[in-house]
DNA sequence: TTGTAGCCTTTTTTT
DNA sequence: AAGGCTACAA
């Protein structure tokens, strides 16, 4: 191996990458070089234990997270890594699904359903049980799948008491293998069941994988940890990197437990620690250590550094969405005019809507940016739709494509028709395209009913002879042609529909960006339709080389930038309020924000707003708790300057200066569109000063309690927003 | 029977 | 804002 490679590594680092064979459990705190220990082990394999790079798997949870990886492998390894598998754990499943759907019992061409998907073919068998929708939610029911398929359980062994719940769970799962689907967790279930049932295949990967790498250990849930314990077997060695502190996928099944487990259940597990940390700098450690050690249920580690005191941690208290969004563009100008590259800037949200307000912020100045995540390219409609056509062709028995492309764009085939066909297809067991194969049996006999449906089984058809004739980008170009979608939209002039059509536009260099990407593909449609649900728009285009990036701080994970700025720290944004507040989600949340701090190298801006529109109305909001929880002294507040006070007046309040009196009653209130709240000479009852205001009035209605956020302006007050509180 | 305009509700995070 | 649902026009 290199010498020069090993040179900048640090005695703990080293230790875990020169250590013998075997089970080992690496636990690294955030920046503490993980990514490097991990791609060094890789070659210290490959240099010095004689392994092949055939004998290696490697997993990771993100497709970020593997792509980062990837990239840091290949410019380490000198050598070639042919045959090394590399992936995330849902990739990696797939990969085993293709090559041995005999083995476990499912078709060749199978589709991918993304949640979407499969939340539709759910609803669609509680309606069809008649079962009460109300009773039985689709959503819960979703979860409910999920959340045992993610411990291993399949519907007979499941445990839920309403025998109901169970019911729609094995009929889900006879449904997707009607229709030759599976979904998510299906992929890594499947693959477990696959290697527990074969023998021969298990022993086979148990040889050939003697050797694994999991990135993200505390990521894991109970069926991926199976999973592994089965393929590493007794004489594998799993090297397995993790965080207990940055365990974030809880909501998803994953089991910080499993950290504590790995020991007990694995042979002879050797425990290196990496305890320091390259990226941060003082000021910004000390914040997320304070953060961190809120936390109860930690396994406990000593992260430390010594690198430079560094700018303070500021903190930025915005009067509103807007004013927020202003300031932070107006900083990375900043920035960037002191020579800062923009894509050394991360924008972090905890949720995906709060990135809207900070595009328009940035589109208005023309700061190129790069969004990740969020509405995903193949999660828009326009795009799913076209896919859709793509997934018939390839699978015919793919009923949620079916049930999306048979009358879209419209050919006269409505709920009526489309009811007869699913009952029928119900009745003799077959699958929606077969089902219209047979329209006297249905007793579907009108010429125009026949018509579309001939037209669609040409359609469907045509592609079919598409796939084996053409390009990946003339397949779906004749696809857009064939459907009709392209007319449709043309048709309808709008914003809407030519937004939609140049995002057909984009699918076609997407599609051809992925055909020169992946070149080698034997079977590139297939790739092209896991991609699109797997890994949901990787093949965006590139719009700037040098974007500002914003991204969700779950997205952001295992990734580093020089400049932060954690937005929307607002109480009941985050730490979010829509599940109830329990200890231990509130520790994930913390951890998330644990997670968000320790993604700066250098410099982090905190920012809350007062008041944010939100769920259709503007909410008053106070500053995250986990902003208080941090020692005094460590985070600078930023004094609001007189600057972004005129912004908050002229722009963003359509009733900048509204006065009302002392004595209680609102004098000349704007009221416009917010007539839902306020009513011009409302009677004031109740009055109580703080920060903000609330105050309560009787209405014309009901009594009504308001938030107002307001400031003294000379012997007036200005209103900087307000809100219904129906909470209080 | 189908298509569509407009109203209502609802939005965590990822594979 | 986007999907689901309802009411109504074609």
């Amino acid at each position: 191996m290199e010498n020069n490679l090993l040179n900048n590594l640090n005695e703990q680092q080293l230790a875990a990458v020169n250590c013998n064979l075997g089970n080992k459990l690496i636990l690294a705190g955030a920046g503490s070089g993980k990514t490097r220990v991990l791609t060094c082990r890789v070659a210290k394999l490959i240099d010095s234990y004689d392994v092949k790079p055939s004998n290696i798997l490697a997993l990771t949870f993100t497709n970020k997270a593997s792509a980062e990886m990837k990239q840091r492998l290949e410019k380490i390894l000198k050598i070639s890594s042919y045959g090394l598998w590399f992936g995330t754990f849902h990739g990696i499943c797939r990969r085993l699904l293709k090559i041995h759907w005999n083995e476990a019992g499912i078709s060749e061409y199978f589709t991918i359903l993304d949640s979407q998907d499969q939340l539709r073919m759910i609803r669609r068998i509680i309606k069809s049980k008649n079962l009460d929708e109300n009773l039985y939610d689709s959503k819960h029911l979703q979860n409910f799948i999920n959340s045992q398929k993610d411990k291993g359980l399949r519907y007979d062994s499941s445990d839920n008491d309403d025998d109901k719940y169970r019911d729609i769970f094995r009929d889900y799962d006879l449904a997707c293998r009607q229709t030759n689907s599976v979904d998510f967790a299906d992929l890594i279930l499947l693959s477990y069941e696959m290697l527990l049932t074969n023998e021969n295949v298990l022993n086979y990967y148990r040889n050939r994988f003697r050797n694994i790498m999991v990135d993200e250990f505390q990521d894991t849930n109970t069926l991926q940890f199976k999973f592994l314990k089965l393929i590493n077997g007794s004489s594998g060695s799993l090297y397995a990197v993790g965080d207990d502190d940055q365990s974030i996928y809880g909501w998803r099944g994953a089991r910080s437990r499993n950290i504590q487990s790995f020991k007990d259940e694995f042979l002879d597990v050797e425990i290196f620690k990496l305890e320091r940390n390259y990226r941060s700098t003082n000021k910004i450690l000390s914040v997320a250590n304070s953060l961190i050690s809120n936390n109860k249920e930690r396994l406990g580690k000593n992260l430390w550094t010594d690198t430079e005191k560094g700018d303070p941690v500021y903190l930025y208290e915005a009067y509103s969405g807007d004013d927020e969004s202003i300031f932070i563009v107006d900083k990375i100008q900043e920035l960037i005019d002191g020579g800062l590259k923009r894509s050394d800037i991360a924008l972090l949200y905890r949720s995906n809507f709060l990135s809207r307000r900070l595009e328009e912020e940035l589109n208005a100045r023309s700061v190129p940016y790069k969004i990740y995540g969020g509405f995903r390219f193949f999660e828009r409609s326009e795009i799913k739709d076209v896919i859709a056509y793509l997934r018939m062709a390839v699978n015919n028995s793919d009923d949620a494509a079916f049930e999306r492309t048979i009358n879209n764009p419209p050919r006269g085939l409505g709920e009526k028709t489309i009811h007869a066909i699913r009952e029928y297809s119900k009745k003799n067991k077959i699958t929606l395209w077969e089902a219209i194969h047979d329209l006297d049996a249905i007793g579907l006999g009108s010429t125009r009913i026949i018509n579309s449906i001939n037209e669609y089984k040409k359609i469907i058809n045509s592609i079919y002879q598409d796939l084996t004739k053409h390009n990946l980008k003339k397949i779906i170009g004749n696809i857009i042609e064939y459907s009709s979608l392209s007319k449709h939209f043309d048709s309808k002039k709008n914003e809407e529909a030519l937004s939609k059509q140049e995002n057909l536009e984009e699918l076609l260099s997407t599609a051809e960006r992925f055909y020169q990407n992946n070149i080698d593909s034997e079977d590139i449609v297939v790739e092209f339709l896991a991609n699109a649900a797997l890994e949901a728009g990787e093949y965006q285009s590139k719009a700037h080389e040098d974007p500002v990036q914003l991204m969700t701080i779950h997205s952001a994970k295992g990734l580093e930038f020089p400049v932060v700025f954690l937005t929307g720290m607002d109480e009941g944004i985050f730490p979010n309020e829509n599940r109830n507040i329990n200890k231990d989600f509130l520790e994930e949340e913390r951890r998330l924000c644990y997670v968000a701090i320790t993604r700066a190298m250098k410099t982090l801006y905190i920012t809350h707003a007062n008041a944010r529109y939100m769920h259709g109305s503007n909410n008053f909001l106070i500053p995250s708790r986990f902003i208080s929880e941090v020692e005094d002294g460590l985070i600078e507040p930023i004094k609001i300057s007189r600057k972004y006070r005129e912004n908050v007046k002229s722009n963003n309040l359509n009733h900048d200066f509204n006065e009302f009196n002392q004595e209680g009653s609102f004098d000349n209130f704007s009221q416009e569109d917010n007539s839902n709240y306020f009513r011009v000479g409302q009677k004031v009852n109740h009055m109580k000063f703080g920060n903000g205001v609330i105050l309560s009035y009787t209405g014309k209605k009901e009594d009504l309690k308001l938030h107002i956020n307001f400031e003294h302006y000379g012997k007036k007050w200005l209103v900087l927003s307000y809100a219904q509180l129906d909470f209080l």
